[in-house]
DNA sequence: CACAAAAATGGAAATGATTATCATTTTCAT
DNA sequence: ATGAAAATGATAATCATTTCCATTTTTGTG
């Protein structure tokens, strides 16, 4: 058997952990400030570099911010889905069962692989 | 009847003529290139307007590279969703029908009003 | 342990898209 | 014509992400 050797350095790890630990997604400047906070001297450089090398080993997932920038978030975390009130900003987290089924569906359909997706319903909630 | 009073600048319209002339997706500072190639002294502030302009009024489409730069099209009237290649770019554009009930079904549960959503799949197409 | 090579780290500068400013020009209604 | 409002575009400012590069840490070997 050949062993897949991950090579994981402590930057990797810590990146790993807060991942964890925030659950959800999170910006490198945002991971960055976080372990700073904790008294963390990491650099931003570091940072980069370590959420570049989970991504490539498939570790965590790269998705965009709605401005572009790009957000990140453990592979295979249980993801959900937004219910956004427009005027007051108040967010209910939501099951996404249908839209899970239906990209899966679409995807196949075209013979995408590799597939994920963004899915976020927004309006008036009934307290505006 | 009520009168949908549309103001479309010179600009606007500028860029509509030229997402039309080359279909698909472009980013701004292409379109910016392609006009100023056409011999038009365009801005790229005002081209970076106008685009912002007509995304607002549902005119054209934004959709995100895989490096996060913005890339724009024209948008056919009728509500649809994109299943986009994260290495050719390639899209095909699908009819959302689950996520439409999804979208109207979460959000009478939780009383919301003015309901509006958004949903992407993406993957690796065929091709690639 | 000693020591050199390789890997990791992080500060600073560079890059590149997007946005904010602001003075000037064009459009428009009276 | 004429003043107000909208549009324009050059320039500077932002801000995330990358590059560079010098320094530190880790690792393998005798
Ligand atoms: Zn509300
Ligand atoms: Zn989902
Ligand atoms: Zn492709
Ligand atoms: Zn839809």
């Amino acid at each position: 058997m050949s062993t897949a050797t991950k090579r994981m350095n402590k930057s990797d790890l810590k990146l790993i952990a807060v991942l964890e630990r925030t659950g959800g997604f999170a910006s490198a400047q945002e991971l960055h400030q976080i372990l700073r906070r904790e008294g963390d001297g990491i650099g931003l450089t570091t940072v980069y570099r370590a959420l570049q090398s989970l991504v490539d080993d498939k570790i965590v997932d790269l998705l965009r911010r709605e401005d572009g920038e790009a957000i990140y978030r453990l592979c295979g975390d249980n993801h959900h889905h937004h219910l956004v009130c427009k005027s007051c900003g108040d967010t209910v987290e939501i099951e996404g069962g249908a839209i899970e089924k239906w990209a899966k569906t679409m995807a196949e359909e075209f013979g995408f692989r590799e597939v994920g997706h963004t899915a976020e319903i927004f309006g008036i909630c009934s307290k505006c």
